[in-house]
RNA sequence: GCGAGAGUGGCGGAAUUGGCAGACGCACUGGACUUAGGAUCCAGCCCGCCUAAGCGGAUAGGGGUUCAAAUCCCCUCUCUCGCACCA
C-alpha cells in the first residue's frame, strides 16, 4: 500500500534527480525527422572564461523556455551548446598563471559545462563543439582557401587600428568610440600586412535583406543599415590649375556644387604634399602633416574638435563657375571616405562654413529658402535646409532636392562627373598577431608568392609547445619548427602564415556546424541536414552583437550559400535581443567597490564604515556588483532561478537584480507544492474534467479560470515572448485553486475540476520549472514524464465568461457598471444602462445626444454639458 | 550634433486593436494560527477630501484629435542605447 505524506519542496534534490535521467536517458538528443515540423532554436554561445554569469543563466533561460515550449507544441527542436573557444583571455591566463590554453580553456568548459547542466537546459549535449579544436576550424581553414581563390580573402598592406594592451589589430567593428571593444584602451594606428575579407562583395545583398527580416528587432536592422552606410552621389573632377590633373571629391550634394568656392584635402592624402612641393609653404605643411597624424585618434575621441587647416598655395577649377578655388589641408576631412577630399560649400554645409568664417573665404548662396532671404554678409550659420537654387545657372529656380538629378546628369554630359555609391562599411580585417586562434593555411614563398595549404594537409594545427610570455610580438612567429617550411608550388624554403584569425570567424558558421557536428567530410557540413535544420528559427542573445557578429554571420552565410555549401541566404529567421542584468554597486570610503556579501550589513566588511550604494549598472567583474548563480543554485535551486529571470521583467528590457523578487518566486513554487500536497492523495486516481457538464459556482468558476488561463499563457510565449505575464497568469490559476473551497472527498466532480486545474497548472508551468513540474506529475502517477506531454488546449467555451460586466459611463467618466449575459442585445444594454437606478439619477435633467456601445466592455452616454 | 527607444504607485512591472489605469509580484500595514515567526493563511494597500458611502485628481510636462487617450498627433523636459566631423 502506498503512504502519501505531505512532502516538503526540496528543490536540491529533485532536479539532481531530473538532470541524472535526462542526462542518462538522452532525453534531449534529436535526429533529423522529416515527419516532423524542425524549430531550431539557438542561443548564443558562451566564451569558456571560466563560470557561467547570470546573464548567461537570463539568455540560456529565456531559450530553454522556447526550447521546451516548442518541443509541447510537437516540433522537432533542435537546442545546442557549444564554446566559443579561442581568443585572448586564454592566452593572458597563459602568460599570468603559466597554464596553457588549452588546459585553461578545457578546465573552464568543463567547469561551465557543469553548470548548465545544473540549471537543467535542455540541450542535446551530443552535438557539443568547441571552436579551439582542429576538427572545427579545419574546415574554417577550408573555407578560407575557397575564399582566397574567389578573392574574398586577401592581403593588404594597410591602415589598422591596434590595440597596445591586447597587442593585436582591431576590425573597424572591434573599435568603440576610439577603445578597445575589449579591454577599453586607446586605440592606436599602425600600417602593417594584413587578411582582409570582402565582406563589401555583398555589401549590397546584406543591405537589401535587412528590409526582408521582419522577425528582427528594427534597432538592430536599423544599427546595421547605419553600418553600412550607403550614400548616393556624385564623383566631381576639379582641374588643378597649373596641371593637367584633377582632384576628385565625392559628394551627395551635387546640387550645390555653384556654391563651391575652395576645396579640403585629408591632411593624410599623399595629393597634400604632392600639391606643397617646392612651393614657400612646403616645410609648414610637411609639419602640419605631422601634427594631425599625431593628433587624429585624439581628435576623435574628444568632444571639441579644432577644426585646423593649412592654405597649400595652389588652385583649382570649380567645373562649372570656372571659378578658382584655393586648396587646403585640414584635419576634419577622413582619408578612408570617399576619396579623402572634399568640395567646401560653405553656405550650406556647417563644418565648411566655420572654416570660411576663420579663413575669411568667400561664400556664395545657391539654395534660397522659401519663407526667407539668406544674405552671407548677416549668415550666423549655414543653411542646410531645402529650398529653390539660385547663383546656378541654367538651374535657378529649380527645388534643390530635384536639381540633384539633373545637375549629376549635367557633369556626366560634360565629361565632370559621374554617379557614384559610397559606403561606410570596410572590408574585414581578420589578421590578429596572437597565439590562442584557428592559424590562417596559407604559406609565403619568396618565389611564388602567397600560395595557399594544399586542401589534403588541412588542419593546420595550432602547436600546443609554444612559449607565452607577454613579450609581445606573434608566439608562432617565434617558432620556427611552425613557421619554416615548403612552398607547395616550386617545393623551395618558405614560411608560414603567422597571423590567426579574428574570433568572429568561428563563431559565423557555428549554427551551421551545430546541424551536423561530426561530419568529417568535406566540406565539415552535411548538406543534408543543414537544409533540414536551417535556418535558425530563433536566435536568442545580447544586443551588444547588434553589429559585430550579426553582420559577420549574415557575410559568411551568404558566401557560403554561394560555395554551394549551404541553402539559406540569411542565418537567423527571427532574433531576440535580451536585455543585460543589472545590480547596484557598493562601495567603501576606503577599500573601493564591495561585492555584495561584503557590503550586506550596509558596513563594509573590513573596516565597518558606511557602504555608500551606487547606481544600478550592468553587473561586471570590475564594478563587483554581480550575483554568482552557484549561490542561487545552492539556496533556492534552478528553478527558483529560472522563474525569478522570466518574471521580474519581459526579456527584451533591462533586467534589476533583486533579492526579495527572488524569494517571491521561490515562495510561488513552493505555494504551488503545497497546494498539490494538499489535494495529491485525493486526486491522484481521480480522472481530470474533460466533459462539459454543468457545474455548481465555484467549480464553474475554477474551470473556467483554467481553461482562460492555458489561452493566457499560451499566447504571452507563443506571440510575445512575454514570460513574466505568462506566470502572473499561472499565479493567478493558483491563487483561485486555494480561494476555491475544497470539495469533499466523495464530490467526484469537485476533485476532477480540481484535478483539471492543477494538471494543467503543472503542464503550463512545465517549460519554465521543469524540475519540480516533473516531479508532481510523477506523484501525481504519471508514466510518461512531462517532457513528453502535448501542449493543453483550451476549450472556448468554457474559457468564456457567461456573465459580463459593462461598465456605464456618462461623457467619458465611468458612473456606474452593470451586468449582463454575454449574448444580450446591445439594444437592450444601452436601455438597461439607461434605466440603471445611479444613471437616472445623473441624467435628470439633461439632454442625452448619443448613447455608445462598445460590445463587451461599455456604454457611454453623452449628454449636453 | 544625428538616429533609435523609453518615461505608469514606495519598487519590478500589467493594460492584443484607442474603451473600467495599476493585473501579478515585492515592500509595507492589520488580522488568524502559533512557545516563537524571517514559515503559512486571510485581508488592506495610487494620491487628496471624508468615519463611510461618495466625490475629485492622476500614466514626465504642456497643447491637440476623439463620445472616449498610458495608447494617435504636435511642442518641451529627462533618461538609455547606437553613430559621432561620412561631405
Amino acid at each position: 500500500m502506498e503512504i502519501f505524506l505531505i512532502m516538503k519542496y526540496e528543490p536540491i534534490a529533485i532536479e539532481e534527480k531530473w538532470q541524472k535521467k535526462w542526462e542518462t536517458e538522452k532525453t534531449f538528443k534529436v535526429t533529423e525527422d522529416t515527419a516532423k515540423k524542425k524549430y531550431y532554436l539557438l542561443e548564443m554561445f558562451p566564451y569558456p572564461s571560466g563560470k557561467i554569469h547570470i546573464g548567461h543563466v537570463r539568455n540560456y533561460t529565456i531559450g530553454d523556455v522556447v526550447a521546451r515550449y516548442k518541443r509541447m507544441k510537437g516540433f522537432n527542436v533542435l537546442h545546442p551548446m557549444g564554446w566559443d573557444s579561442f581568443g585572448l583571455p586564454a592566452e593572458n591566463a597563459a602568460i599570468e598563471h603559466k597554464i596553457h590554453p588549452s588546459k585553461w580553456t578545457n578546465e573552464n568548459i568543463n567547469h561551465m559545462k557543469k553548470q548548465l547542466k545544473r540549471m537543467g537546459f535542455s540541450y542535446d549535449w551530443d552535438r557539443e563543439l568547441s571552436t579551439c579544436e582542429p576538427k572545427y576550424y579545419r574546415w574554417e581553414q577550408l573555407f578560407f582557401i575557397r575564399m582566397y581563390e574567389k578573392g574574398l580573402a586577401y592581403k593588404r598592406r594597410s591602415m589598422v587600428n591596434f590595440c597596445s594592451k591586447c597587442d593585436t589589430v582591431l576590425a573597424n567593428e572591434q573599435v568603440e568610440s576610439g577603445a578597445c571593444w575589449r579591454c577599453g584602451t586607446e586605440v592606436t594606428e599602425k600600417i602593417l600586412e594584413q587578411w582582409f575579407f570582402k565582406i563589401t562583395a555583398y555589401i549590397d545583398e546584406l543591405l537589401e535583406y535587412c528590409d526582408k527580416l521582419p522577425g528582427w528587432p528594427d534597432r538592430v536592422l536599423t544599427m546595421q543599415r547605419n553600418w553600412i552606410g550607403k550614400s548616393y552621389g556624385c564623383e566631381i573632377s576639379f582641374p588643378l590649375i597649373d596641371s593637367d590633373k584633377a582632384i576628385k571629391v565625392f559628394t551627395t550634394r551635387q546640387d550645390t556644387i555653384f556654391g563651391a568656392t575652395f576645396m579640403l584635402i585629408a591632411a593624410e592624402h599623399p595629393l597634400v604634399m604632392e600639391l606643397a612641393k617646392g612651393k614657400n609653404v612646403e616645410k609648414d605643411v610637411q609639419q602640419f602633416v605631422e601634427k594631425v597624424k599625431k593628433q587624429d585618434k585624439l581628435m576623435r575621441t574628444s568632444e571639441y574638435y579644432d577644426k585646423e587647416g593649412l592654405f597649400l598655395e595652389s588652385y583649382c577649377q570649380n567645373p562649372v563657375t570656372g571659378k578658382h578655388m584655393p586648396i587646403f589641408a585640414t584635419n576634419f576631412v577622413l582619408a578612408e571616405y570617399g576619396t579623402g577630399c572634399v568640395m567646401a560649400v560653405p553656405t550650406h554645409d556647417q563644418r565648411d562654413f566655420e572654416f570660411a568664417q576663420k579663413f575669411n573665404l568667400p561664400m556664395i548662396v545657391v539654395i534660397q529658402p522659401h519663407n526667407k532671404t539668406l544674405n552671407v554678409e548677416t549668415m550666423k550659420e549655414a543653411y542646410v535646409e531645402e529650398g529653390i537654387l539660385v547663383h546656378s545657372g541654367q538651374f535657378d529656380g529649380m527645388e534643390n532636392m530635384k536639381a540633384l538629378d539633373a545637375i549629376a546628369d549635367y557633369l556626366e554630359s560634360i565629361g565632370k562627373g559621374k554617379r557614384t555609391i559610397q559606403y561606410r562599411l570596410r572590408d574585414w580585417g581578420i589578421s590578429r598577431q596572437r597565439y590562442w586562434g584557428a592559424p590562417i593555411p596559407m604559406i609565403n614563398c619568396a618565389k611564388c608568392g602567397i600560395v595557399p595549404v594544399p586542401e589534403a594537409e588541412l588542419p593546420v594545427v595550432l602547436p600546443s609547445d609554444v612559449v607565452l610570455s607577454g613579450a609581445g610580438g606573434s608566439p608562432l612567429a617565434a617558432l620556427k619548427i611552425f613557421v619554416e617550411t615548403k612552398c607547395p608550388k616550386c617545393g623551395g624554403p618558405a614560411s608560414r602564415e603567422t597571423d590567426t584569425m579574428d574570433t568572429f570567424v568561428e563563431s559565423s558558421w557555428y549554427f551551421d556546424r551545430f546541424c551536423s557536428p561530426h561530419c568529417n567530410t568535406k566540406p565539415g557540413l552535411d548538406r543534408k541536414a543543414l537544409d533540414y535544420w536551417m535556418p535558425v528559427d530563433q536566435y536568442i542573445g545580447g544586443i551588444e552583437h547588434a553589429i559585430l557578429h550579426l553582420l559577420y554571420s549574415r557575410f559568411y552565410t551568404k558566401m557560403l550559400r554561394d560555395f554551394g555549401i549551404i541553402g539559406v541566404d540569411e542565418p537567423f529567421l527571427n532574433l531576440l535581443t535580451q536585455g543585460m542584468v543589472c545590480k547596484e554597486t557598493m562601495k567603501c570610503p576606503e577599500h573601493g567597490y564591495l561585492f555584495p556579501e561584503q557590503g550586506a550589513s550596509g558596513k563594509c566588511h573590513i573596516c565597518q564604515k558606511d557602504v555608500i550604494i551606487g547606481k544600478t549598472e550592468k553587473m561586471s567583474k570590475s564594478l563587483k556588483n554581480v550575483i554568482d548563480p552557484d549561490y542561487l543554485i545552492k539556496n533556492y535551486g534552478a528553478d527558483t532561478a529560472r522563474v525569478f529571470c522570466l518574471f521580474a521583467a519581459p526579456p527584451e528590457k533591462d533586467l534589476e537584480w533583486s533579492d526579495q523578487g527572488v524569494d517571491g518566486s521561490f515562495r510561488f513554487l513552493n505555494r504551488t507544492w503545497r497546494i498539490f500536497m494538499d489535494y495529491v492523495d485525493e486526486i491522484k486516481n481521480i480522472a481530470p474534467l474533460t466533459g462539459k457538464e454543468e457545474l455548481r459556482d465555484d467549480l464553474k468558476n475554477m474551470r473556467r479560470k483554467t481553461h482562460q488561463t492555458i489561452r493566457k499563457v499560451t499566447i504571452d510565449i507563443e506571440d510575445r515572448f512575454h514570460f513574466n505575464t505568462a506566470i502572473s497568469a499561472i499565479m493567478e490559476l493558483v491563487n483561485t485553486l486555494y480561494q476555491t473551497p475544497h470539495p469533499a472527498n466523495n464530490d467526484k466532480i469537485g476533485l476532477a475540476v480540481i484535478r483539471e486545474a492543477l494538471e494543467t497548472a503543472i503542464i503550463l508551468l512545465a517549460p519554465i520549472v521543469p524540475h519540480m513540474t516533473e516531479e508532481l506529475w510523477e506523484i501525481l502517477g504519471n508514466k510518461t514524464p512531462l517532457s513528453e506531454v502535448g501542449w493543453p488546449m483550451f476549450d472556448k467555451t468554457i474559457a468564456s465568461e457567461e456573465e459580463i460586466t459593462i461598465v456605464i459611463q456618462i461623457n467619458g467618466k465611468l458612473r456606474s457598471r452593470i451586468t449582463v449575459a454575454i449574448d444580450e442585445e446591445a439594444e437592450s444594454i444601452k436601455a438597461a444602462a439607461l434605466a440603471d437606478e445611479k444613471i437616472v439619477a445623473m441624467l435628470k435633467g439633461s439632454n442625452v445626444l448619443k448613447v455608445i456601445y462598445v460590445p463587451k466592455k461599455l456604454v457611454n452616454i453623452v449628454v449636453a454639458q
